[in-house]
RNA sequence: GCCGCUUUAGCUCAGCUGGUAGAGCACAUCAUUCGUAAUGAUGGGGUCGUGGGUUCGAGUCCCUCAAGCGGCACCA
């Protein structure tokens, strides 16, 4: 194009430009202000490097440190360069691999070299030093398009198999281009800052390093993957370090030690202790739930821990599902000193990973008319699940655990209005538990599935039409749908929780399946006599009490609301005269069914206050001399301003009962 | 399961180049009865994750296994 064209500014205004023209000169012919500040530009809304020449009419906007989300990306990005060149220069025979912007940073992959093995934290301070050399040395990034072949040839000269590789797998019709920075070469899209020394050298941080397979297989070759976190300025980068150590105080594992709600050991791995009070925060959430499902409708089932390895052929987890079980002879062991525990000629059991086949059990005791549907089979089920040991992580991530399942077996027909009213319910019990926000994909069919596509596109279907039915199939909900995520039997709705520091949790889960009543041979009886298959909808709301549990700390930095709190108060005296009427106002508050102990310790109240704060108790009722004397008490409350409420006793005890009353139970 | 790191008192951690364990908190005893985030004194407490090796001698060096942590893969 040897024509003039014309360009349009965000403001409305349009330039006529000469080809050739970049979005560097128009930010320079706009001012020097803006020529600064310039990180990359939009063009028709793409980002594009500064550099790169226009190539006909379009829509022109800059990018600047304002445009936070965009040039967050950039610069990121641009860290992840700046640590690749800065690793091949300390560690020569290292091979690049990936290296894109993450939420909060970078990483990149490298294959180290032979001779050297993974990098470790110890790697780290010397290549930010040298990542800062290479931002002072202010290289330029040019952009060059390559063909196909003379990249891989470059990168083979180079001994880089990896991008080698990679090049040759890129889509036909893409673009292949190559960035340079200096002597230093990368195959990237990008797009880049115009030179390294737009990134503030004091803005990023190399925060860990861990292995990664090349291209996220595990059959493939295992990386060694460097992350970091990269800002636009450096009080960016203090921010984001606060805010991780915030993260890090809320850490269900410290507190659950902290405040002694439970404890892990390796005598039993990936399996509670639950301590008296962090089981009392559990009893409280099951008697909520459980009401919860009453009300709903829900009839209530208990079904068994063992069952026979027949059982599970039939519903297809031993061929699907098997190594994820624990499976144990039905034989009696050898109690010889000598010789093998087992035989193994017994036949074979498994403790359950669901509790899906033995409520479909239940079902089919008796005769079932389409009159007993919709049927919803609940249980607080505890499953076993043998997960790898890299996947267990403190009580959020374990291989025994409770669900909050239940299994509704409807009519066809029926399956939108169930997905509907379920996902109200599940609603109600979010909001109850103090999460505002939550997000909802649908997983669609793996490849790893029963059932025919017909059966599969229908469950699908029916999914989308409900939540769009329940008027949650909107961007306000995060709606996505996520390919090949679907349990093996059947696609699945889940919801993602949004804890108080922005962090997000899969927890409910609702799935239309036709398969597993197919296989177990489950029936109904139709108005015409006919026997037909009914659609088994499995779901849960908390997912799992430990995981949910986990993430109530979390979400609540261990300050329960006042009615999941193990312990609601705390009667603490000042004098030890003040001993026989702190009992007596114990006594009122247990009796009126508040979860409360006393203090009597000969400590000063500053210890006690200070001891019971850490300890997130809600309510410090102090009692001294005064209090004993005119029938009344002194009411700290956890986190509320310092101040302290005066309350005579009855005052008192109405004030925390009506205050402790679970959400589902409060009347106006 | 894979990669890296870690494992010392109930908890959090110190222990340099190998010479036979230390702090704070917690706990116990005693004194103190003190009005809203730590009263003081004294004391008890550790086969230094497991098993092996090197050495005159190992918490310190090497190997094995295990668990924990951060990721990857998997997943509620």
């Amino acid at each position: 194009m040897t024509k003039p064209f014309h360009i349009r500014l965000p403001d409305g205004s349009v330039r006529e430009v000469e080809p050739g023209t970049t979005p560097a000169d128009i930010a320079a012919a706009i001012g020097p202000g803006l020529a600064k500040a310039a990180l990359a530009a939009k063009v028709d809304g793409e980002v594009r490097d500064l550099n790169r020449p226009l190539e006909g009419d379009a829509e022109l906007a800059l990018i600047t440190a304002r445009d936070e989300k965009d040039a967050l990306e950039l610069v990121r990005h641009d860290y992840a360069h700046v640590l690749a060149e800065a690793v091949q220069n300390l560690f020569p025979g290292t091979q690049i691999t990936f290296g894109p912007a993450t939420e909060d940073g970078f990483y990149y992959d490298f294959a180290p070299a032979p001779d050297r093995g993974p990098f470790t934290e110890e790697d780290l301070p010397a290549i930010e030093e040298e990542m800062r050399r290479v931002i002072a040395r202010d290289e330029p990034l040019v952009r060059e398009v390559w063909t196909r072949d003379d990249v891989r040839a470059f990168f083979e000269k180079q001994g880089e198999a990896f991008k080698a590789e990679w090049v040759m797998e890129l889509p036909a019709e893409e673009t292949i281009t190559m960035y340079r920075s200096g002597g230093w070469m990368d195959l990237c899209r990008g797009p880049h800052l115009a030179s390294t020394g737009k990134l503030d050298p004091q803005a990023f941080k190399l925060t860990r390093v861990s292995g990664a397979y090349w291209r996220g297989d595990q059959k493939n070759a295992m990386l060694s993957r460097i992350y970091g976190t990269g800002w636009l300025n450096r009080k960016q980068l203090q921010q984001h370090l606060t805010r991780l150590e915030e993260a890090a105080k809320r850490d269900h594992r410290r507190i659950g030690q902290d405040m002694d709600l439970f404890h892990l050991q390796p005598e039993a791995q990936g399996s509670v202790f639950w301590h008296p009070k962090g089981y009392m925060i559990w009893r409280q959430l099951e008697a909520y739930m459980r009401r919860k499902l009453d009300a709903a409708g829900y009839e209530e089932v208990k079904s068994p821990q063992l069952m026979d390895a027949r059982m599970w052929e039939a519903s297809g987890h031993w061929g699907k599902y098997r190594e994820n079980m624990f499976v144990v002879p039905d034989e009696v062991p050898n109690t010889e000193a000598e010789g093998p525990v087992i035989s193994g000629e017994g036949d074979w059991m498994a403790l359950k990973p669901m509790n899906c086949p033995a409520h479909v059990q239940i079902f089919k005791q008796g005769i079932k008319s389409y009159r007993d549907l919709p049927l919803r089979l609940a249980e607080f089920g505890c499953c076993h699940r043998n997960e790898p040991h890299g996947a267990l992580h403190g009580i959020m991530r374990v291989r025994q655990f409770t669900q909050d399942d239940a299994h509704i077996f409807c009519r066809a027909d029926q399956v939108v209005e169930e997905v509907r009213i379920f996902c109200d319910l599940l609603d109600g019990v979010y909001r109850d538990l103090g999460f505002e926000t939550y997000e909802i994909k649908l997983a669609l069919r793996p490849d790893q599935r029963f059932g025919s596509d017909e059966d599969w596109d229908r469950a699908e279907q029916e999914l989308r039409d409900a939540v769009a039915a329940a008027g949650r199939a909107s961007d306000e909900f995060g709606w996505e749908e996520l390919p090949g995520e679907g349990a093996f039997y059947a696609p699945k709705l889940e919801f993602h929780l949004k804890d108080a520091i922005g962090r997000t949790w899969q927890v409910g889960t609702i799935q239309a399946d036709t398969v597993l009543p197919d296989r177990l041979d489950a029936s109904y009886v139709r108005a015409d006599g006919d026997r037909h298959r009914p659609v088994m909808l499995h779901r849960a709301i908390l997912g799992t009490f430990e995981r949910f549990i986990g993430i109530l700390i979390e979400h609540h930095a261990g300050r329960f609301p006042l009615w999941l709190a193990p312990v609601q108060a705390v009667v603490a005296t000042i004098v030890s005269e003040a001993d026989d009427y702190a009992r007596e106002v114990a006594a009122a508050l247990a009796a009126a069914g508040l979860r409360v102990e006393t203090d009597l310790r000969n400590e000063k109240i500053n210890y006690k206050v200070r001891e019971h704060s850490l300890a997130k108790v809600p309510n410090l009722v102090v009692v001294g001399k005064r209090e004993a004397d005119e029938r009344t008490v002194a009411l700290r409350e956890l986190g509320a301003d310092v101040s302290q409420m005066n309350l005579g006793l009855d005052q008192l005890v109405e004030r925390l009962r009506k205050a402790a009353t679970p959400p589902d139970l409060v009347r106006d």
